[in-house]
DNA sequence: CAATCAGGTCACGAGGTCAG
DNA sequence: CTGACCTCGTGACCTGATTG
């Protein structure tokens, strides 16, 4: 159910920075949906979910401590673009919401 | 010999780093620039702007107690090097005036 | 062989600590 | 109260393994 994340077609390439582009002209993390856990531009697939880099990082060391976190407000903390750092538990009750597991490469057996 | 009574902090207010850059930019804070509130050797970026480790742990201390701060002298006090410790309240104003903030890079306030 | 991801690495900053 | 030092989470980058 994941295909509908894919956009089709090479819609836009908004580069006007001052970059080229000498190696391989597959810009692919340009044309990612964003991190489904923060917001902020995703730079792949990870653990069975587009997410940045930084919330990858953030999985993977919360299996580490599985999870072990506490609640800064004991509530529902608001995790978006600026404001991931917020609250870990919150930040990783999104990730597992959104299907992120330690088996993510190519086995979705969610 | 650094500069004599120029207070620094409301020297200049430009903030040009709001972009997380991919490289590094320097090596280490050896070479940053001065403390944005007292002038003296900066050892990082703190709360949004350069500054000493005394004046970053100074900004947090004061986070906490709300600024509550009165004057020294009831008008602007002259901070700068060696001189830092003067008035707090007038300290506090310059950390203020440069930007300084607890969402300074990634945090949020909620 | 090229592309992609899991996991490792490490510099950086927030916040705590405590002697002075 | 001050500020030098410490610990720990964070996230950008690197590397090896795996896949088509």
């Amino acid at each position: 159910m994941e295909t509908s994340d894919v956009p089709v077609g090479v819609a836009d390439v908004s580069i006007t920075d001052s970059k080229p582009n000498p190696p391989a002209p597959t810009n692919t993390a340009s044309m990612l949906p964003p991190c489904r856990v923060c917001g902020e531009k995703a730079s792949g697939f990870h653990y069975g979910a587009n997410t940045c880099e930084a919330c990858k990082g953030f999985f993977r060391r919360s299996l580490k401590k599985k999870g072990e976190y506490k609640c800064v407000n004991n509530k529902d903390c608001n995790i978006g673009p600026g404001k991931r750092n917020g609250c870990p538990k919150c930040r990783y009750k999104i990730c597992l919401d959104i299907g992120m597991s330690k088996e993510g490469k190519y086995n979705d057996s969610i």
